[in-house]
DNA sequence: CTTGACCTTCCAGTAACAGGAAGGTTCATA
DNA sequence: TATGAACCTTCCTGTTACTGGAAGGTCAAG
């Protein structure tokens, strides 16, 4: 498929397609016209790194998180040691935005009005 | 507090806390000698700048979360709109960070070995 | 065979910092 | 009192991860 399918399906914008392909995360085949030509695989890729750079990974922690798909003889040590980091950094990123979401819930829900600026949730999120 | 005290509170650099000072986010006082002058709460201010980044939340949205602590009289309809707006976002990212984590951790303990590169896990992914 | 919607490369701009130079301040110590 | 380390200041440049736009080629429909 072209970059606009592919883009469409992954949500990612063409430009930012483009800009992945140079710095190497993705390799589409190209097209007698030139076209690059994405495969259902590289659609997955795709939204792989739509979803982790959302999320706060940068392109080079995603390209260590796609290297955990692409590496056909997963056995290596290394390659575990990255995936056991990650999970563990995404467990926080979870657990913080819990924290986020009840602050935020707080404020929007209870904390109305009047007892500001020195809400208890200010103090709640300098804890930890 | 000088900026290096904050910057060890907050766990922003302090390169980071001038630059927010810069684009308007945090207005320290000012010493006799020029130099920025912290209190407890610009510190709270900070931490919470450096979660929602960390998290994956621009620094204008993260201009937008801060205004929800600041504004003294937060009944005002379109503050709760954005706070409404932040809630169902930060549900979604909590979802999609639930799901890469299970795949990332499918990966490392189950799907070890020869049964890719066509492992359920990328199909799974492209769902949604 | 032209029109519009694709696609291409390339170059410039933006966002959110990070590094480093050049210089002022503060404080413990000699 | 002086000197040196460890702070702080502004300013300017560089990097990352895109984003927009120009200039031009391709393709399917009418």
């Amino acid at each position: 498929m072209n970059i606009g399918e592919a883009s469409g399906r992954s949500g990612l914008p063409a430009k930012t397609i483009r800009y992945y392909e140079d710095i190497g995360l993705i390799r589409p085949d190209r097209g007698d016209n030139g076209y690059r030509d994405y495969g259902a695989d590289d659609v997955h890729k795709l939204r792989f790194l739509h979803r982790s750079r959302s999320l706060g990974f940068s392109v080079e922690e995603c390209r260590q998180l796609l290297a955990l798909y692409e590496d056909k003889s997963r056995a290596s040590a290394d390659v575990k040691d990255i995936a056991t980091a990650k999970l563990i950094e995404i467990d926080r990123k979870i657990r913080e935005l819990t924290e986020l979401r009840r602050t935020l819930e707080h404020l929007v829900h209870a904390c109305h009005g009047n007892e500001r600026p020195d809400c208890p949730i200010l103090e709640e999120l300098s804890e930890e």
